[in-house]
DNA sequence: TTGATTTATCTTATGTGTAAACTATTTTTG
DNA sequence: CAAAAATAGTTTACACATAAGATAAATCAA
């Protein structure tokens, strides 16, 4: 992208979203590769595991856990099928409304996701070693305010 | 997942992985969006032109491409099959090493890349009108530090 | 130089993301 | 109430990502 044709603000919003697609996308690339090589899984599915085992009781409908689901929330119901089969999680018919269907996580999925959520606390500790915590948390509120605003 | 297991640092830890995957993602999610409707591209595709639009003279190998690319390096022959089909980029034999090919930008790819550009600094600078021009240097420079001390 | 190793890329199989069309059900509206 | 619209989820087709293994060419080592 040439630089020259844009304007001084123009620069600094595309230095800046480079910059952050490029550090995103290599921290998630971290995490991903330690989620597939450790536990077989891949940040989606620790997404749905981490939604769904804080509605342990109640569960969660197909649309609302792709409402809540922070990566992606394209072909769920392809997820969840190969979720089911791995006996992490199963769905079963609302008796309230015949369309939709209730999400749980099962015990199986419960343990997984404890030891993953241990392991990837870890892990990303890890990778933000170099930053340190009043940075940490600087920058999280700004990101926040700065999602707020996407809207 | 529940808070109280873990450590302050990683708490923070956790907390800003989880906005900068959110924000992120949000922002890939509208970037990728425009670039679909108004081109039928998307990033991969937009990273791919950015690429090799600044060696148009001599044109990259596939790995040299794939080396640069920000978001990912997977299935690179299919995607540049796929844009060969498109006539945006173009492959040739490499004559001093057999096993390998050099990729071109075609005119016509340089002209979309062209159009794209443009658009694509405009809604960039839109999806961060937000954030003050301060900010966002600052911001800049420790994404960019931070990302070094990945590795 | 020959054989072993490395490198560059491709192939294959499978998992995942996107969009559009479709089915079944529920809700709204007249 | 009946027809129309909205909603929940699935299906289909295709694009793209990941990983393992294959192929061919280049390089290294004995």
């Amino acid at each position: 992208m040439p630089d020259t044709e844009f304007s001084e603000r123009q620069r600094a919003s595309l230095k800046l979203w480079i910059e952050l697609l490029r550090y995103s996308s290599k921290l998630e690339q971290i995490i991903d590769d330690k989620l597939r090589q450790n536990h077989g899984q891949n940040i989606s599915r620790f997404d749905v595991l981490s939604q769904l085992v804080r509605e342990t009781e109640n569960g969660l409908t197909v649309g609302e856990l792709a409402g809540r689901m922070i990566a992606s929330k394209g072909n769920i119901t392809g997820l969840l099928d190969r979720m089911g089969k791995d006996d992490l999680i199963k769905k079963e018919a609302k008796t309230d409304d015949r369309r939709s269907y209730l999400v749980h996580i099962t015990d199986k999925g419960r343990a997984l996701f404890d030891k993953m959520a241990k392991n990837n606390a870890h892990w990303v500790e890890q990778a933000l070693k170099a930053i340190d915590i009043d940075h940490m948390n600087e920058f999280t509120q700004f990101l926040s305010k700065a999602r707020n605003s996407l809207d």
